[in-house]
DNA sequence: AGCACGCCGACT
DNA sequence: GTCGGCGTGCTC
């Protein structure tokens, strides 16, 4: 330990221009006080100005030259900020999931360019356009070219944002004052806020809670208010009300001064859900969501950070709010994919919320009518407190489910991509005037194309994937965008013969016109929703009743209410069974279960016919009896007996390069330094061979991809951490990407 | 942001 | 020469 120690510090959190990190030497008498996230003092520039600044990590290296690094004075006074719980954020994904300080960083605290425009200052001229103009003839004289330049252009506009005047006119600040205090200028400053939903209306009247509802919402306030801080897992049926029991916790933490975040699936994350929330707290809510303006988005960030907003409704990323008084976190529909981020850090919303909850003294509670296998599974082992709501609220009937055995149907001769009971059940809703929804449990919109003669299928030449076929007559990449025209003629064999197959919405709703003469249909999928309020338009329409049919993808299943459905066709339910993917029964039985709970929410009972070719699975008999425990304990047998999370865990490393045999040799090297690290070891990490990741090639780089399991998490994340280093370092691996992946939510 | 340094025209 | 204002670049 008688090495020096050095801090990588951020100066001043607001400029962009220091923007940078800083090297200081960390005194014998600081160390261990020094840790990511605290904020210290330190002399800065040629005067050493004393300036405050973050730690945002702590190494043995130093990157400059010694002897001009300086000295961390002391370590600042004063209460914990935002910035320092964010920092601690940032460096526990660094930590947990494995990426760079920076990245981790730039998770956390997002545009913090241009923040400050909402405070706009604008210039004035004070004296006469005569008075001016003797004045500037004056300087003219003097060479004062800066302040020429300056009062020529205020002059011809009559006022300047401060901004204008030091980036475009090149007017120091301290010149503006000067003439300020001199009468020449006048400055106002101006703070206005957007609010994009000024035209809503508070409600006060509540819905009263029935007794579970209250139960759930009365043990939570029981802990909160005696200081009790825990995770809570609240598993409530669909329909049966999760959100006003949010609703009454939010309530009681806003009592007690504190802020709230609520996170929603990006997708969720609707005009009807914020109304919800608008109508219980007013202005007191700030949403932020990906498809803001930065304006909106710095505007929602200030008024969090100032306390003027304290309930917090938004995607994954919101979880970063600047809330400095946080109390709550909430994660409506806890089992979503989407709260896993895809780009690096991979973390998962779930644990990081937790974390950062443990430091701001907070609760979290999650919200599933089909919570994930990890979840239930660690309610069940007394980690989080379980709440329940097993009654639809207004004791709503659970509607009943029917199975078509499209085996049976297939026998039968039956070709038609409905099985003879869905059409009848359709049928009587069209005469009925009643309305289903149609949904295609697959990813992807139309088939794939291949050559009937000789079978080649088409692939993207940038990635190592099937090309999808479109109506509009083109071919497009999936995954990188990429698009080309189709054409009949095969590219290998030269025979005319290429067309497109499988399922898709677009095929599905030709049938349903076929089938049904007269039938109105609209489509939801990635092609018809591409539009910015497409979504919106696309449900209101439904709901105005102006189609008989909604069809669509994943997309139409969750949280809407429409209480004149009275039928939901679920057409291909074990399209996702397929998959290698560990998590696919999971997958599938949550789907269901959302799908069939969009039947009967309203007074008339609902249906449901779930179309199958594996009637006798255990993700699909248990949605038919709609029953949780059963798939629940099936799978957490299954994940037991395969060594799956949450039963142990998975570290995928991911090796991307565009050169094929250097993203081999990096992933080889790094097998070996993996198994030569665990000679000696008691119990063993288990690892699988490197190889080709299911799509082996995407946008240009060649993917190599390693598993790594073990029951202990923490030894997978000491392994990472003492590969991650060595990987920094060694030269072989310059050019390839390596990315890591705890516990993924799909497989490479 | 603040400060130093180098540059340039103006003035003693 | 050298003074003062201006522009540019750096700050561990």
């Amino acid at each position: 330990m008688g090495e020096e120690l050095f801090a990588d510090i951020i100066i001043d959190i607001s400029h962009e221009a220091l923007d940078k990190v800083f090297q200081y030497r960390v005194p014998f008498s600081l160390r261990g006080a020094v840790t990511p996230g605290v904020r210290v003092c330190v002399p800065f520039g040629a005067g050493n100005r004393e300036r405050e600044g973050y730690v945002i990590a702590v190494t043995e290296q130093a990157k400059y030259d010694r002897d001009k690094i300086k000295e961390i004075l002391r370590i600042s006074e004063g209460s914990l900020t935002v910035e320092s719980q964010l920092i601690q954020v940032a460096a526990f994904l660094k930590k947990r999931y494995g990426s760079s300080m920076l990245q981790a960083l730039k998770t956390v605290m997002p545009v913090k360019t241009k923040v400050r425009h909402r405070q706009e200052v604008t210039l004035y001229l004070k004296l006469e356009r005569a008075e001016a103009e003797a004045l500037l003839a004056g300087w003219e004289r003097k060479h004062r070219t800066a302040r020429v330049r300056f009062l020529r252009r205020l002059l011809e506009k009559g006022r300047m944002s401060k901004e204008e005047a030091v980036k475009e006119c090149r007017f120091p600040l301290k010149e503006i004052k000067k003439l300020e205090a001199d009468g020449i200028i006048r400055m106002e400053t101006r703070v206005a806020y957007r609010n994009p939903f000024s035209h809503l209306e508070k409600k006060e009247d509540r819905l009263p809670l029935n007794e579970e509802q209250r139960a759930a919402a009365e043990r939570f306030r029981q802990d909160y208010m005696t200081g009790e801080r825990k995770t809570y897992l609240l598993f409530g049926v669909t329909g049966s009300g999760k959100t006003e029991v949010y609703l009454d916790m939010i309530g009681t933490v806003l009592a007690e001064q504190k802020q709230a975040i609520v996170l929603i699936p990006e997708i969720s994350l609707t005009y009807q859900t914020v109304r919800r929330f608008y109508e219980r707290f007013g202005d007191r809510i700030a949403v932020l969501h990906s498809r803001m303006s930065g304006g909106e988005r710095s505007d929602a960030c200030e008024r969090i950070a100032a306390g003027e907003a304290d309930v917090i409704i938004g995607a994954r990323s919101a979880l970063f709010a600047p809330a400095k008084k946080l109390g709550l976190i909430i994660i409506d529909e806890e089992h979503d994919g989407a709260y896993k981020s895809d780009s690096s850090p991979k973390y998962h919303a779930r644990e990081t919320a937790i974390y950062r909850a443990g430091l701001a003294g907070a609760s979290v509670v999650l919200g599933s009518a089909t919570p994930s296998v990890e979840s239930f599974y660690r309610a069940s082992q007394g980690e989080y407190t379980l709440l329940m709501l097993r009654r639809r609220a207004g004791n709503a009937a659970l509607p009943s489910v029917y199975v078509a055995d499209l085996r049976e149907e297939f026998r039968h001769g039956n070709r038609s991509v409905f099985s003879e009971m869905l059409k009848e059940k359709m049928r009587e809703r069209l005469a009925a005037g009643e309305q289903m929804m149609l949904f295609l449990n697959r990813r992807g919109f139309a088939g794939f194309v291949s050559c009937r003669s000789c079978g080649t299928a088409q692939k993207c030449p940038h990635c190592d994937v099937s090309m999808t076929y479109h109506r509009n007559g083109r071919l497009r990449c999936h995954y990188c965008g990429y698009e080309t025209a189709f054409t009949r003629q095969c590219p290998v064999c030269g025979q005319p013969h290429v067309a497109a197959f499988g399922l898709g919405t677009e095929k599905v709703e030709a049938a349903l016109y076929q089938e049904f003469p007269g039938i109105r249909v609209l489509r939801m999928d990635m092609d018809t929703t591409r539009r910015k309020n497409a979504h919106q338009e696309i449900l209101a329409a439904f709901s105005r009743g102006e189609a008989d049919v909604l069809l669509g993808t994943q997309m139409i299943v969750k949280g809407h209410d429409y209480a004149n459905v009275t039928l939901v066709g679920i057409l291909a339910a074990d399209m996702s069974l397929f998959s290698q993917d560990f998590r696919s029964g999971e997958r599938t039985f949550q789907l269901l279960c959302q799908a069939a709970g969009r039947a009967g929410r309203g007074e008339k009972p609902g249906e449901v016919v779930i179309q199958t070719y594996s009637p006798e699975h255990y993700a699909i008999t248990a949605a038919i009896h709609h029953s949780y425990r059963e798939f629940y304990e099936q799978e957490i047998a299954f994940r037991s007996l395969m060594g799956y999370p949450p039963c142990a865990h998975l570290l995928v490393i991911l090796v991307q390069c565009g050169e094929e045999s250097s993203a081999v040799l990096a992933a080889m090297r790094i097998q070996k330094m993996i198994e030569k690290s665990q000679e000696g070891e008691q119990e063993p990490v288990q690892l699988l061979n490197p190889g080709k990741a299911a799509i082996a090639k995407l946008k240009d780089m060649y993917r190599q991809v390693l598993y790594i399991k073990h029951r202990d998490a923490a030894r997978l994340e000491e392994l990472k951490n003492r590969l991650e280093p060595v990987l920094e370092a060694h030269s072989l691996f310059a050019g390839v990407q390596i990315q890591f992946d705890f516990d993924p939510m799909n497989l490479y």
